[in-house]
This record gives C-alpha cells, structure tokens and sequence, in this order.
DNA sequence: CGCATCTTTGACGGTACTCAATACCGGTGG
DNA sequence: CCACCGGTATTGAGTACCGTCAAAGATGCG
C-alpha cells in the first residue's frame, strides 16, 4: 500500500462511473485525503469472504471476479467487477462480513476508502445515499437476470452469453478478440460447471462456427 | 380494488417488517390515505413483466411468487416474497419497467402504495432511504446466494435447500408439513429443472429418509 | 359425475460429470 | 540454448444425471 498523492479523487474521471459523482467537492477532499492507493497484482486477492470490511474499494484500472465458495470446494464467479465500480458496497452498507471473495482478473490498481467515509456521506447526503441504491439496486437485477440464466439455459447457451457479456462489458482487443482473459476454468465458475465441460462446449461452438479461437483468445462470430 | 378505511397503516404491524417503519406519524398518514387496499386471489398476477409499475405492494397476507419468463418458454421464480415485503420496490426505485411477473401462490392481500408517496420519502426522509438501501443490499445476497446453489449444486441438493429455505421462512402446519404448498411444477422452475425430475428427485429423498410425503404436502425430516 | 389440473411412471436420447492421461506454454535455472 | 517445472488446455472413456415425450393415475372443484 501507498498513500498516492498524485491522483485526487476531485481530478479522478474514474468516480463518474460510480455512486461517489454524487459527493460535492468538499466531500471528495475528505475522501481523497484519506483514501490509500494499492496495487494489486493478477491472481491476489482483495479480501477473502466472511472478512470485515473496514471500506470500499474503488476500480481505478484491471478486472477483479466476485466469488463465492461452494461446500463442495468450487467457486462460483458471482460477478465481474470494472474500472469504475466499487467492491465491497453490499458489505459496508449492510455492515455485515463479506458474502464473496475478491480476486484480481489481471493487474489492477484500487482505492481503499474508510467505511467511516462512505456511512457519513450516507447519513449526511441523500443524493449519495439515492445513488447508491440504485446502484445496488442494478445490481440486483442483473443478479436476477444470471439466475434466469444459469437455471433456464444448456451449458452452450450459457457459455455464449457470458462472452456477449464479456464483449458488451470488457470491449475486444485490437485483433477483435474479447479484451479480457478467462481461464477456462474461471468459465466454468461463471456458468456452473466442469472445465472441462466448458472446453468441449467451446470446441463445438467454434464447428458451429459461433466463435474463433486464437490459443487461449475467443472471438465472437 | 377497494379503499380500506378499516386499516390505517399507522397502527399496521406489517410495516415493521419492511422499510415503512422508518417512517413517522405524518408520513405513514398520508401514505394511508392515498393506499388501496387489494384481494388477489390464488394464482393471479399483480403485475407482468415488462409493465411499467405505478407504486409498490405492500403484502399484508399471501405469498407471490416472483418470476421471469426465458427465451425457452418456462419460467425462473426468482424470490418467494412474503408477509411484510414490499413488490416491486425495485421498479419504482430505478424508474424502471417490473424485471420480473408477481403470481399469488394463494390468497392474498395487498396495499397499493403509489409511487409518488415512496419517491417523496426517499427524497425527505434519509432514514427510510437507507432503510430500503438495507433491504435492497439483503435481496442482493440472497440473490447471490441464490446463483451459487444453481451453479454448484445437484438438483436433490437444491431441493433439499429450498425446502429449508421454505420452512424457515415461511414455518409448518399443524401436522409439521411445509406451510405453503408448492406445485411440483414451481419447485422446478425454483431449482432450475423439469418438473418429472423434481418429482423423481422427491421419490429418492423418500427413499433415502430425508422428507416424508402426504399427498402434495412435504415434511422435513 | 365430469372436466381440468396436478402427479406419477416409463422409456429413451442426449447432456453433463468424473477421472485419468497427454499435450502445450511460459518462465527458470543450468 | 535446452531441460525442467507448474499451470493450463485438451482429449478419451465410462457413467450418472437430466430433459423430453407420452400415457396413465389421482385429486379437487363445479
């Protein structure tokens, strides 16, 4: 961890995309005062389900996956969170532990932001406080939606949706392949099953000609 | 539709259970005088998917079921709502179209709230606002919780669940039955599956002495 | 009593899960 | 440069599970 004094929050585009657009000046500056800039490299974890959150963590840059671990010993990937987005909200409103774990997708930079911050905004600033829940409450229905999804549909269908959501969500590289990497198995994790199921699924979806593949990149045809 | 002069909201115990009870004297008086009080029978919508929702319900008896159709044709029921919640706090919330159908699973009783009456409290008052920010975040987790039992379990795991699920949330008969009665049917667009597999699922979890049958009533065992 | 709805059962084909073995790929150290 | 290693990807084979169609039995309501 580093304090960044380069970057404050007031300057940072980043926010825009998230609840804290609706902080007025003053209230960015208390924020950027006592945020703490971190980098955290591929594969590390954020925080780890059923930990105390003491804040929030902004997305500043990289792709960081929600999970939730099974008695059976496998993740399920409940979300993929981007640049712009905050982790850990549901924990620190509801000031319960951590229902999922974070871990970094690839290289990522977040800001910590105290608890204490977001709940005096919450008390203190009711356009906060309304952005917020409709943030969460966006988040539910796009939870909601991934039900319907993981009960309604086959493996292939599944498997397809997620790179449309991958392609709508992360955009493509300069070839046109999905910009962001999955593992196979992360794939798995997502639309609930084997890896190796989902490998032979991607198989048939490229004879299909559905999709192209270019060594671990996937291309939507 | 009737206007219920008999039941003020202010001396409804119901409210507690819901993000109203943030509200004070004055608010709940006015809320009470522009609500209409509803009977929807057993298998009756409240509202479709798609429509554009005029105000929340506030469910004073009865369970709903609330689902949404796939592409496939069949429903996923994505949340049982019961005593106390409120339908549809979600729409008029994010000004959006109802994500999801409300069917009555029995006999119910319902309190139309116009949206104007909720808008205006979360406009002025920070205490309900955060109260249904609360309640929002809680039917994230579930939600979440939800994904994780589709994607990682067997269905006579999930069964298993939701009948759990049920008896804690909504208790037992006389006898120690299941108090509300799920057609096979709606157990199967819960856990994600056909309704014959339900039905075998439930012949083994006999078989297997982990639930007992009489007729369509289910006990635990 | 008769219709409508729900439940149960059979049979079959297809899909998905598991374990195991092999191939590939990037990075490290000799 | 090459051999090795850990992690990831791929493939095979066998099995269990699930989805579907069809038909018959049970239940409840008018």
């Amino acid at each position: 961890m580093e304090n960044s004094s380069e970057t404050r929050c007031e300057n940072c585009i980043i926010r825009k995309l998230n609840a804290l657009n609706a902080l007025n000046k003053n209230e960015l500056k208390r924020i950027s005062d006592s945020k703490v800039t971190k980098r955290v490299k591929k594969g590390e974890s954020i925080f780890e389900e059923g930990e105390k959150l003491n804040g929030v963590f902004c997305v500043r840059s990289g792709v960081s996956k929600l999970s939730k671990l099974s008695e059976n010993g496998k993740d399920q990937i409940v979300k993929l969170v981007k640049k712009g987005e905050l982790l850990g909200q549901r924990s620190v409103i509801t000031e319960q532990s951590a229902n999922l774990k974070a871990v970094a997708l690839n290289d990522m930079e977040v800001c910590f932001i105290a608890k204490q911050e977001i709940s005096t905004n919450i008390e203190g600033n009711i356009k906060f406080t309304k952005e917020l829940l409709l943030r969460i409450a966006d988040d539910l229905k796009t939870s909601e939606d991934a039900l319907v999804l993981l009960g309604q549909k086959t493996v292939s269908e599944r498997l397809l949706e997620l790179f449309r959501y991958v392609k709508d969500n992360f955009g493509l590289d300069a070839d046109g392949y999905l910009a962001i990497l999955l593992t196979r198995e992360d794939m798995a994790n997502i639309i609930g099953t084997a890896k190796e199921v989902t490998i032979r699924t991607i198989s048939s979806l490229k004879k299909e000609g559905s999709i192209e593949t270019d060594g671990k990149r996937i291309k939507l045809l």
